[in-house]
Order: structure tokens, then C-alpha cells, then sequence
DNA sequence: TATGAATGAGGTTTCATTCAT
DNA sequence: GATGAATGAAACCTCATTCAT
């Protein structure tokens, strides 16, 4: 009659909490679907109940990954406040979430071997990142109406910027011992301040 | 002497050239040692007698990444000239070596994957990216001496600048639409003339 | 008094039906259970209330082929008329039946394959040929009663018209360009004529 | 210096033989890769060696047999002697095939079933039973050429002849008691007997 | 009775590594 | 030293069957 039901959204899910843990843990190349299931407390056959296949596990953390990543950026830009200090939060808020959660982030080096070569893989990182000059370069400009930034700032510095906070990200990430939160002042002072038109 | 000592050192330099192209190329976890022996132009079992494993390959990728990285911020640091230039001229020279040769540079993505457990692998990137702050706190330093910077700038700075270094290359690599040369001068206006005391 | 029994034996001719369909599409190696349920309308469980195994539906369909295979043979022994005329008939309703509809008749590969070793299956399609050469056998000792039949008539003549029958099926099965019941006449030219006491 | 040296084609056609041994016994559908091997006497990986995968096997195995069938059919077209005695011996030498090694001629049903869709498979038992008609076909042209034929025999009639060919095959194939040899003479008669003109 | 989620044994295929020549 | 055939341990994925609801 009432037959065993379940959210399969929801499983979806647990299951990609699951995938995304041992991801960071050992690395995607090093994952058996046997270790996710473990993880998620269930047997190997039963993953596939609810994705297709392992690279459908990492082409599903990527797009968590892509829309946590969007969902900063956006905020950043469309948040009240001047520009500037809505990009200070910004670096803030990128390194607070590798700080709270160091092992989501570990995926990002999979997420790179896999978004290799662009044409063949769903796990595109190039439009990730494209995203996110996207939305550097146009806070630099509200920034720019504000009238707060000094001449000459183009697209290629918002280039710069997240390159700043990923290349930050990266440190911390290969190196435990940097504390990633404290990196935001610094970033702040050199991607920011250096742009800042000079107080007269 | 030994008559054939050059020819060991010469045959596992072709080796690993061989394996840097294809790493590079499919990426490590992709890259069969069918594929290395075919670039190398050897059979198979011929690449046994000079790497014990392919993992050991990736190792000697990574010294021979170490060495180029090492030898490169070295020159910065030991160079002649004022401090800030040098450091202009190493922002230049890192994505220079990008622009001439993208695909060895791919290897990158690998070696951060492979240093992802910092006690069990050889390959450890962050002792690379600690050098290269190292290195660029030195010449924060004597451009201090110079007395060519504005006060306040501490070590996490040098994080900042590689970081934007290495932030700027990850985009590269993941979008080949991004020209590396032209994000040099960007680079060094964001990180260096934001740290450089204002002229009187 | 078993309020459900009709419709117990109503299911499993239902399901029968389905699997035999699919069988027939896509062979019994390829179909899946849940092929079969989807056929049916029923979730894949419910298959299990009514056969116990995958097998066991390729068993039923094999019952219902000897049943039908039987009827067409016993008609033609026990019917009216000559007996030769009888086996014409025979012929004739043999192909017909393959070409009203081509996708049942398509598991007797999947029979033959299952009956590969006579002792352990159940499917057993020896019997099968075995009571048709019979029932041939018969036919011609009828007609040899007749006086119709020339002299020397055995029963290795009643395998080489079951083969007759058999093999004609099978060119058509698998060349679906063969017309089947364009053969019926030559093979009754053939394999009858050939017995029949010449006019004198 | 002199490295291990196979030859490949000889040991692709031990593996066949192997291959074919299995698929005999047990069924394409019930062998495993495991099987073959151990039947040529290697281990599991080796047979990838020479044959991409299970199904490049079940293929190979087609090719020997329609190769085998098609020179038995040539022969008998191309031979010498008048048409009809052609035509019987063609007809012992299948049978005598099947006698002698009843183990080979079992993957027939195999190959039937893979041929089911004839479209997708490279196994095409329709081309090789059509190659069987235009023989039986040719050969019937040129007992008709000898004047040794009786009026208004078809092509439909080799489909016939072919059909009982096969038929008594299938019949001794899947019932171990029907001795093959002993239906030759009779299917002689039927078929040939049947279609040859009434001696004056 | 009906369901369909869960299971896990089992099969194919890959490929790093070995080793006989 | 060099070769490349052979190995066999994994790992992915499938799917018949079970069983809680």
C-alpha cells in the first residue's frame, strides 16, 4: 500500500555530502565508489540508484561548487554598500568558508585535473572563474562610478584580484599551516588599497 | 670510468621530458606508461629500468618543477638592481615561461593533487609555494631597505603576491582564452605599487 | 470460494505475455527484469509474486511453445481428410503463425540456447522436436495406410521434414527479407512430393 | 637482445580455439572471460590481449564459421561431377562436420542470437544462409543445365534444401540421440530425389 | 497484494609491473 | 640493456533478487 518512499532529492544529496567528503579526503583519482558508499552508510550498488557514475559524482560537486561560488560573487555585487567594502567582504567571505570547511575545498584540485580539457568535460572551471572576473569587473566599475578608484583600472586587474584570492586559496590549501583568515587583511590591502584613487 | 653513467643520466632526462609532455597533456591520472614509453619512443618495460614506478615519474616532474621554481624566484632574489625590479622582472619571467610552454605547466594541477596528504607523498608543493614566499619576503625585505616601501608590509604580503602569481597562471591554464603576458603588468601595478611607498 | 485465483492465473498469463514480448525484442540475454515489468505495467517486485525467477519466465514461455507447437501437430494427426493433405496444412499453419507474428516466434533462439544441456534445464526443446517427428512420423504412416506414399518411407523422413519446417523458420527469423509463407509450397513440393508414390 | 617472440596470429587463433571450446560447452551467454582463459591455458588479462572483448570473440568465432561454411558451399559449386552428386556430398560433409565434432557447431545457436538485430551486430548469420541459397542455387542452375532437373524448380527450393540442412542440424544438436550421419541419405531423398526429373 | 529501494555477488575490462628472452 | 608478452589485482558497473512498508 505505502510502499518504502523516499526523497530522492535528498538522497541525492547525502550522497554527494558523502562523495564530497572522501573527494577532499583522498583526492578523486584515489575514490572508489565503495568509499563513498561507506560514507553515506549504504551499499556501492545503491549510489548508482541515484547517479550514473563516479564522474557524475564529481560533475555534481562541481556544480555545487559553481553555484556556492556564484552565490558569494553575486551577493558581493548586488549587496548595498560601497563597492569597495562589499569586495572587502568578499575576500572575507571566500577564506571564511575555506577556514570553517578546509575539506570541501580540497576538491578544487580535482575539479582542475577535470576540467583539463574544456571541450570534452561538464566540470568547466574556466567558466567559473570567467564568472567571477565577471563579477570583480563590474564591482571595480561601480567602484569606478563611485569615483573611488584611481585611473587606468581595466578588466585585467579584476583578473588579478581573483587570482589573488585563489592563488591565496591554493597556499592554504597545500599548506595547512597558513591560517587562511588571516590572508584577507593582505589581500585586501594589496588588491584593494593599490587601486584606491589617493586620498587627496 | 663509467662508461655509461652519462648515457643513464641522459636516458632518464629523455624519460621524464617524455612524461612531462604527457602528463601535461592527458593529465597523470589519464597518462598510461604505454603513452610515456611512445613519446620516450621506447618500449615499456625500458622506462622500469630507470623509474621504479609511475609514480616516481610524477616525483621527478615535481623536482624538476621544484628546481625551475627555485632557480627562477633565486634569480630574483640574488639579481642586480633595485628590489621592486627585480620582483617586476620575476612577475614577468613566471608567466613568461607560461606563455612559451603552456603544457608543461599543466603539470601543476597534478603536483597539487599528488601533495594533497603532505606526509605520505614526496611531492610536496607546499615546500614550493613556502620558498616562494621566502623568496618574495626577501625581497620585501631589501626593498624595504631600499626604503622604497610604505610601512606596514609584513610576511603575509609575500603570500598575497605569490598567490596572485599563482592565482593568474591557475586561470591561464583552466581558460586558454586568457593571455598570461598581458596579466604581468596588471600583476605588478595591483601587487607592487600598492606596497610601494607613495613619492613624496 | 478462492476469491482470487482467476486472478492469480489472469497475472501470470499477463506477465507471460510481456516477457515474451520482450524476450522476443531483445532476446533473453539482454532483457531485464525490469523490461519485463515495464511491459507489464507493474513494478518489478510484483514479477517476483508470480515467478520465481528470471528463469522461470523463460521456462513458462518455453511451456507455452511446446503447448502451441503440440496443438498445431495434433490437429494435423487427428484431423480430417488425406493424410498428406493434412501435412500440408500443417506447413502451411507452421508459417503462417511466423508470419502473423514475427516477435514470439523469435525465442526459440533463446529455447534452443537454454536447452543446450538437456539434463539440467527444464527447457527442453528435444522433447519438442522429438514429438513432432512423431507426430510426422505418424502423419506418414497414415498416408502410407493410404497407399499414397512410394516405398522406403522411414522415420528419419519425418526429422528431415520437422528440419525442413525448422529450417525454413530459421532463415526467416533471422532474414527478415525471407517471406515465410512464400516457402510453404516448396517445401510441401519438396519434402511431399517427393514421397508420394508416383501416378502410375 | 632477441626479446620474447609470439606469433600473434597463432596465438590469436589458440585463444579462438579456446574460445569457441567454452562457448560450446557452456553457452556464449554463460562463459566468462575466465573460462576462456583457463581453457588456453593463460591468465584472464592475456586474452585482451589479443581480442578486445568478450564480444570480439563471440565475432571471431562467426568469421571461422562462416569461413568454414562458405568453403564447404564453394566446393561443392566449383567441384567436378554432375550437380546433384555435388549436392549430395555437399550434404554429407555438413553432417559429417557436425559428427565429428559436435562440440563447434553448438555456438550456432549463439551466433543466431547475436544475430538478432542484424543491423547492430557484425555477427550476420542471414548473409551466411543467404551465401547458402545463391549456392544451392547455382548448383540447382547447373543441374537444370544437365537436363537431370524437373520443371519449375525456384530459388525457393534452395531455401529448402538449405532449411533442411540446417533443420537437421538444429534437431541434432539440441536431441544428442539423432545420430547425424544417418540423415544425410534421407534428406538426399527428399530434397534431390523430389526435384529430379522422373527417368523417362 | 503491490511496491520499488536496497543489496552485493559477479562480470568485464584496464594497466602497472614483472620477467623470460 | 632492451623488449614486450604475460600477469592478476583492482575497480567500475549491472541487475536478479529480497524485503520493509
Amino acid at each position: 500500500m505505502s510502499p518504502r518512499k523516499v526523497d530522492k532529492a535528498a538522497r541525492r544529496k547525502e550522497i554527494l555530502t558523502a562523495a564530497v567528503k572522501v573527494f577532499a579526503r583522498k583526492g578523486f583519482a584515489a575514490t572508489r565508489i565503495d568509499d563513498i558508499a561507506a560514507e553515506a552508510g549504504m551499499a556501492k550498488g545503491s549510489v548508482y540508484l541515484y547517479y550514473d557514475s563516479r564522474d557524475a559524482l564529481l560533475e555534481a560537486a562541481f556544480e555545487a561548487y559553481r553555484a556556492m561560488s556564484a552565490d558569494i560573487f553575486d551577493r558581493a555585487v548586488n549587496g548595498p554598500g560601497p563597492a569597495l567594502e562589499r569586495l572587502a567582504g568578499l575576500v572575507h567571505a571566500v577564506l571564511d568558508v575555506l577556514a570553517a570547511r578546509r575539506e570541501p575545498a580540497r576538491i578544487m584540485v580535482d575539479l582542475w585535473a577535470a576540467s583539463r580539457d574544456a571541450e570534452k568535460s561538464p566540470v568547466d572551471m574556466a567558466a567559473v572563474y570567467g564568472d567571477s572576473r565577471a563579477a570583480i569587473a563590474e564591482l571595480l566599475r561601480q567602484a569606478d562610478k563611485e569615483g573611488v578608484l584611481r585611473a587606468g583600472v581595466s578588466e585585467h586587474h579584476a583578473a588579478v584580484i581573483v587570482g589573488a584570492l585563489e592563488g591565496c586559496l591554493l597556499q592554504c590549501l597545500v599548506d595547512p599551516g597558513l591560517p587562511a583568515t588571516e590572508l584577507a587583511e593582505p589581500i585586501i590591502q594589496v588588491c584593494l588599497e593599490g587601486l584606491r584613487r589617493p586620498a587627496a
